[in-house]
DNA sequence: ATTGCTGCAAAACGTTTGCACCTAT
DNA sequence: ATAGGTGCAAACGTTTTGCAGCAAT
């Protein structure tokens, strides 16, 4: 329990839905927030299992998708077959470029991509819900593009 | 070779590549072409399966992967742990809002977006190279939702 | 007391790989 | 001749599931 307003939200989130109230389950969000950037689930679990927690595989995956839920974290797919996730929470939103090169990650922010989803859902006679967007591009310079990739 | 003007253009491709000329890679890129809407590369395998072929699933894979290099089909992820392909042969560019609840998938085209990929791509000093935008999104009425799902 | 949640291991799933044979170049 | 492609089955890595016991309500 170490960040109290996600905890709050969290709590609420799982109230609402008739979820039960679970150490585990907080045990797993505040790995998902203190996580620098995106991972696998399953990168989660061995964190977990490496400072000695407990919680086992399956609940580390359910319990993702209740977070990604409630907004207190994303989930992103890369195109390599992953489910990805990074914290949200007073993060501000963002959208991701991809070097399909040499893998690397740039997250940007663009005020028209950020209000056309609603807009669109809205048109085509849908509720929004969430979005996601991306982009995949390649470094113009080759050798800043190896030279990330090496290290 | 049920299409010619797509032959051409993914005989030139392969050359270009230095990959070989196969009649397995053209029957992949023909039944590619024929199936409608949305299908995940071992639906493709059954289709061509059931129809005599012996195209192998190891080849399947691989083609559909050739055929996306060279836009003749796209690549899609909508969130359930499928690569999913569509022709994109003579087809306008478009997304895609798919609702959580039904899976029902809309395709729509927004002139803003076609756009911005491009521009965000030359502004964070790379090659552009391809996007994927997708909504997520609940049908308004609850009934027209349910019986789309129970079809 | 009743559900729902957990941990475990096994299974499921889509996808990739290793290998021997084959074929386009 | 040789590099590259194919088919097959087995392996892979991520994710889900079945079940018995446990814990939140």
């Amino acid at each position: 329990m170490k960040n109290k307003q996600a905890t709050e939200i969290f709590r609420n989130f799982l109230k609402a839905g008739k979820n039960r109230i679970t150490p585990e389950r907080f045990e797993v969000m505040d790995a998902a927030l203190e996580y620098e950037g995106h991972f696998g689930a399953d990168d989660l679990y061995i964190v977990m299992k490496n400072s000695k927690s407990s919680v086992s595989r399956a609940t580390v995956y359910k319990t993702l998708e209740l977070l990604a839920h409630c907004d207190l974290i994303s989930k992103r797919y890369f195109g390599d077959n992953i489910n990805r996730y990074e914290s949200s929470f007073k993060k501000q939103v963002h959208d991701h470029l991809i070097c399909v090169d040499c893998g690397r990650i740039i997250e940007f922010s663009d005020p028209e991509i950020k209000k056309l989803p609603q807009l669109i859902s809205d048109k085509l006679g849908f509720n929004f819900e969430s979005y996601s967007f991306n982009i995949f591009a390649r470094c113009k310079d080759p050798k800043e593009c190896k030279f990330y990739r090496e290290e």
